[in-house]
DNA sequence: ATTATCTATAGATCTATAGATAATGC
DNA sequence: ATTATCTATAGATCTATAGATAATGC
């Protein structure tokens, strides 16, 4: 007995035939507005242009979603909560112990610079744009400077490893390390651009670059990766 | 014998009163026009915005500018332009000799952190938009690249001055340089948020943890520092 | 019966042009 | 005469709702 991939669904058949049945519309929707949105702006992607993306007529969207917001949080709320969540463990794990954080802070630099590098479209540079300063987007921002603060503790904690190196005040230290993470977004960006080849994002040569913005010295930053091994 | 100010110009006079006529129109509506890029993006601004925001009717801004992509590539060129000169200028000084590099990467990151912080409305902010990808803004997306290559180039001479710190390729170096300068625009995005006070932003502290991403240790950025002031 | 689409469309924009008008400049 | 505005508007969107339709599920 073989299983069946099932590919039809109830409701009414798409004018145009379904070309990718095997994901659930809603996710169709999610995919096609996030390269959109990346792509022209927010703004400037009308409601019929993910429509026409989808495969679907425009006022079809308004049976999964609310409209354009309602697209945007969703896709911001997934790309900030992994993060954010493994942001809460390893600060967990890490306790007081400045080796520790220091550790930590290199997991948490690795692991965000392959999910920025692997999520579809370049998602993370949504983070970026004007749009998301509206109180809509409010439980996004809150979870992603959670994010930025636990950057910062972690950044003044593996910072006790060398002498005097709290010259960074704790507020500017989590928006310097959580930027340096995120210049794969930029590279992502203009990487595939005309001759230029795709550059190759290497998570260990950001999460070190990390650690020096952190302060942190080579015989530190050797230390920390062998300790992030261990965590993984 | 007082000189008076000359606020009347020719032209039909506004149906609204001009309120800043000590501005050009054209700087008027540049003004305004980033003020609205920056705070809605701009595909959800319209000409309409623009002109009300300046005090004039819609259809007169486009005796001034073509469109929209016309005052939004002047915006772009403006904020960009100054900076890639100074690293032109700063690149030659400095030659090939490692320590020179290193204090012109201070200077420069020092004066670009300035020139963010201080530019009206966090015109920065335009650099991350989607809409610049398109090909109308291949101009400033050069200028751009130039900066920062030179970034790049710098960071990779004052790398010299320390062992073994060849890690980063070229290419990755510059971004990474230019994204810790660029650390203020989101602070500046989100400093004045809710209970939070703005943030205060010190170029040294930026020029230093720039310094330090590029592998620099503490002696070093103290040597660059010094001789960064010489620059001036 | 429920689900996921469709068609049709009202009403609200939004852009960009044509042509008029009211100042200053010479 | 030149300049910088204005009024008016055509034509092209764009959003969001109402109601019909054609599948599957029970």
């Amino acid at each position: 007995m073989t299983i069946v991939e099932k590919t039809s669904r109830a409701g009414r058949p798409r004018a145009v035939p379904d070309t990718a049945p095997q994901l659930p519309p809603r996710e169709q929707i999610l995919l096609a507005a996030a390269g959109l949105f990346v792509e022209q702006g927010v703004g400037s992607t009308s409601t019929r242009a993910i429509a026409d993306a989808v495969g679907i007529r425009q006022a079809s969207l308004y049976y999964h979603f609310a409209g354009k917001d309602d697209i945007l949080a969703e896709l911001l709320d997934r790309s900030v909560r992994p993060s954010a969540e493994l942001a809460r463990r390893l600060e967990e794990q890490a306790g007081s112990d400045p080796a520790a954080a220091a550790a930590a802070l290199y997991t948490l630099a690795a692991t965000d610079t392959e999910l920025l590098a692997r999520a579809p479209h370049n998602i993370g540079s949504l983070y970026l744009i004007p749009e998301v300063r509206d109180e809509r987007f409010d439980d996004f921002r809150a979870l992603r400077h959670e994010l930025q603060e636990i950057y910062g503790r972690l950044g003044g904690k593996a910072g006790q490893l060398v002498a005097g190196s709290d010259a960074v005040p704790a507020t500017v230290l989590g928006a310097l390390l959580i930027q340096v993470v995120e210049v794969v977004i930029p590279l992502r960006r203009w990487g595939g651009t005309s001759a230029e080849p795709a550059v190759e994002i290497e998570p260990a040569v950001v999460a070190e670059a990390t650690l020096r913005t952190a302060g942190l010295g080579p015989a530190e930053i050797r230390a920390a990766a062998a300790g992030a091994t261990k965590l993984g």
